[in-house]
Parts: structure tokens; sequence; C-alpha cells
DNA sequence: TTATTATATCGTAATATTGCGATGTTATAG
DNA sequence: CTATAACATCGCAATATTACGATATAATAA
């Protein structure tokens, strides 16, 4: 156990439950309006900003990488982190398509 | 160690990825689609649909409720579980507060 | 009352996540 | 070449999550 059956549900299930979860962590979520107010970054300045060690402020980049939220691009020595403005309204769209659901309540609730 | 440091950052970021994280299972979300589709529905049902010992189903169902997102009432034996529709809009809201901001790229990525 | 039905909660095992120090890698600096 | 700087990755400890059987609870049925 301990193991989620992703087998039983969709696909579009799984992934719209991996956007949710990747997003759900308050250090993804700072990452993210950092990099959205300096419209750029590099890692080095989120360790200053958060309060977290290098190796685990990589990881949540990491994190955020593999949903193609974000991009990071070699500059020099250091990579320059920023939104992926396409990926992001894709993400926007698969979020607004499941909140924009009729949810009007007909029955014992209501 | 294990442990998110929620000390660290906002409440906005940690109530916004709370949210986020409560989304973050596929079992929840079939769940909020199941419920969304029926306009009502009882715990059993979901027991039947998705395939999740009935303990499992009781807890994911108590993680949505404790985000405000479904409400259950007692109906009889059974208890009626629906979204609500107040908490829906709301957690909308704030989803869209944050993917409405601007991110434009203007640094080394673009 | 006892039985049944629907759901919640408990306890526990398996697995995942979080965080960090240590170390690896790669690019510039000297 | 040897530093050093900026990450990435590894390995591990602490904690959280997922799943489920067993059991508790609460409401109707018989």
């Amino acid at each position: 156990m301990g193991l989620t059956k992703s087998e039983i549900f969709t696909d579009e299930q799984n992934k719209l439950a991996g956007l949710f979860r990747a997003l759900g962590h308050p250090a993804r979520v700072a990452i993210l309006q950092y990099i959205i107010n300096q419209k750029a970054c590099i890692c080095n300045d989120l360790v200053d900003e958060l309060g977290l060690a290098q190796a685990t402020i990589s990881q949540h980049l990491k994190e955020l990488k593999n949903i193609g939220i974000i991009q990071g691009t070699i500059e020099g020595k250091s990579v320059c982190y920023c939104i992926d403005e396409k990926l992001w309204k894709q993400i926007q769209a698969a979020f607004n398509a499941f909140f924009n659901q009729e949810v009007k309540v007909t029955g014992c609730c209501s």
C-alpha cells in the first residue's frame, strides 16, 4: 500500500491531479511568484529569498520543470529559470476547464 | 526533516498550496467529477464507481471536506456529499488570481 | 431487541515527500 | 592547470500520504 492506484483513473484525472500536486507546496508557489515578479531568475537568488537550502530549492525547481511550467536555460555558470508562457496558459486552461463545470446543486444538499 | 517549513512562507502561499495539494490526487479529482455529474451523491456510490475500499474513499472525502470544497449532509443512514458552490467559486477565484498574473518573459529565456 | 446498512475512525504497512549535508558537474577566473 | 561559483544529484533521516482491514457508530428494518 501507500502507492497511488493510478491505473484505475483516467489519463485526464491523473494528469490534472499531477498538475495540482506539483503546485501543492508553498515553496513551489513562492518560487513561481518570485519568478513572475522578477520576470526571470537564477536559482541562487531563491536560496537567499526563501529560507531553504540550495539542494532543496533545486529539487523543487526540478518538480516544476517536470510539469513544464518553468524552463531553465544555461547562462554561463548559472541557470536562468523562467515561466514557460505556453505551458502556463495550457495549465491555466486545464484548470479553467475543470472549474468552469456547472456545479449547480439540485440534490439533497440544496 | 520531512516536514514542510510552513513558517517561512506567507499565509497566502500556504493556503494556495493547501488547495492545490488537496486536489492533487486522481481519486479526489475523480470524486469531484463524479459529484458534479450526479449533482449529488452518497459515498457508497463512489466505492462502486472508483475501485477503492470504503475506508480509503472516506479518507479522501474527508480531505475534500477539510478545504470546504464539498459538504456532507446526513440523509437517514447515508451521507449526501455535494459541492459547496460558494467555496467552489472562492477556490476558482483564488486560482484565477494566481494564474491571471502577467507572466510575460523579458529576461534571458526569451 | 437484534440485524443490517452506510459511513467514520483506528491501526498499520508500504510508499512518497521534504529537507539537507556531502559530493558531483560544468563553466568561468586566475 | 587549479580555484571558485552555480547548480544538480546522491543518500539519508524525519515525516506525510495512501490504502485497507478491522472495528466503531448511528440510523433504519425487522
